[in-house]
DNA sequence: TAGATTGTTAATCGATTAACAATC
DNA sequence: TAGATTGTTAATCGATTAACAATC
């Protein structure tokens, strides 16, 4: 409520954060300047702290950070303190990678079930999960409460589904359809663009070719 | 040579611009003002016109756009016009379904080889190439002319492997490794670093929960 | 020619960095 | 207490938006 709504580039570095603070307490080191943590993670002090201080005062002067104690502030500000139940959608190739990437469960991540349009493949399992039919879709979702749909279909069926999800009252879409989708206040959609990132990558290496032709 | 060092926040919107010009293209568009795309794509015109003329003048004035034009020109930018040869770096679930994924071999991203360092999967065939063992890795990049490389081993492997191929004269890594890469100026790297998106999501989720409680 | 719309300059906004007083 | 380092304000930098003259 008294939230002074953090920028997105804010929260697209605490995952970072997130990861290295795990690192260092993995380590047993106990605490960390921001200067130290700024010379490891190849940014500003400044960036550091600046960031921190959007959730409050994480570090104490003269001492700097805890780092078992930031660890586990970052992670409840990234709800890493609570489960969340998803589903797929779409049992291809990726979908089923994915269903079966288990550093997910690890993180709180649960996926409950997985469903896919194609007759042949329903009722097959996947990680210990039936494939189940479109049509179940909604019931599944509002039963189990469901709060994350991963989206692994082609970007014709997405928008369409994307709705259903609305509708039967999901709270996010991890889409990998290679479509925007349009959905309601209420439903967070993150998106990932694999072509979008390997067109970037392949921008930069040729970028470099063009700049260093001797 | 002359080049300006457009900044990576325009590289990104690329992708996004020219995904939405092929669909204009495909439904047989043949011209736009900034001002329709704006509104198709939710940016504001001043942003595309910004964009755009940071290649120069892709427009004319009081016509708008040639959609095939400029489609074709954003495609040239993001290196669509020449082919890439890849390599998969882990044979494991997630680097299966990319290697199958057909998609990329459209866009000109060919798979050519496929590694992974467990000994019981060698020879054994994905996406029509038997997964070779590492010791074979420098050698194949170097005689295949291999520019890009996608790592999708545990992060554990990863620096060691990303040393390797820098030094065998890799020209990018499209990394899904959960680690950062220190690789040389002359090695392009793009970071898909799932769990991280993941992470953001569930931060959006959890503060529309607490900012909506009623 | 008149209307439309770009290319580009100027204004604004937001994010990052620097500086330093507060304080452990 | 003295030294270290945060929390926070101020300065800078960069990116986005607005405005409009150029021109098709």
């Amino acid at each position: 409520m008294d939230n002074k709504d953090i920028s997105q580039a804010v929260i697209s570095r605490l995952p970072r954060y997130h990861r290295y603070l795990g690192e260092l307490k993995n380590n047993n080191v106990e605490r960390i300047s921001s200067q130290e943590l700024s010379m490891l993670m190849k940014v500003t002090a400044s960036q550091i702290r600046q960031d921190f201080n959007n959730f409050g005062g994480f570090g104490q002067q003269g001492y700097g950070y805890n780092v078992e104690f930031l660890y586990d502030e970052i992670g409840k500000i990234l709800g890493m303190d609570r489960t969340h139940n998803m589903i797929m959608v779409g049992a291809g190739n990726l979908g089923q990678a994915l269903a079966n990437y288990m550093n997910f469960a690890a993180r709180g991540f649960v996926f409950k079930g997985i469903f896919d349009s194609n007759p042949d493949i329903i009722g097959k399992k996947v990680s210990n999960m039936e494939i189940m039919p479109m049509s179940e879709l909604e019931d599944f979702v509002i039963k189990n409460d469901i709060d994350i749909a991963v989206l692994t279909i082609p970007k014709t069926g997405a928008p369409d589904v994307a709705e259903r999800l609305s509708k039967a009252g999901i709270k996010g879409i991890w889409n990998f359809a290679h479509v925007d989708l349009n959905v309601p206040d209420d439903v967070q959609v993150e998106n990932v663009h694999l072509s979008d990132s390997l067109m970037k990558l392949s921008y930069n290496i040729n970028r470099y070719r063009q700049e260093n032709i001797t």
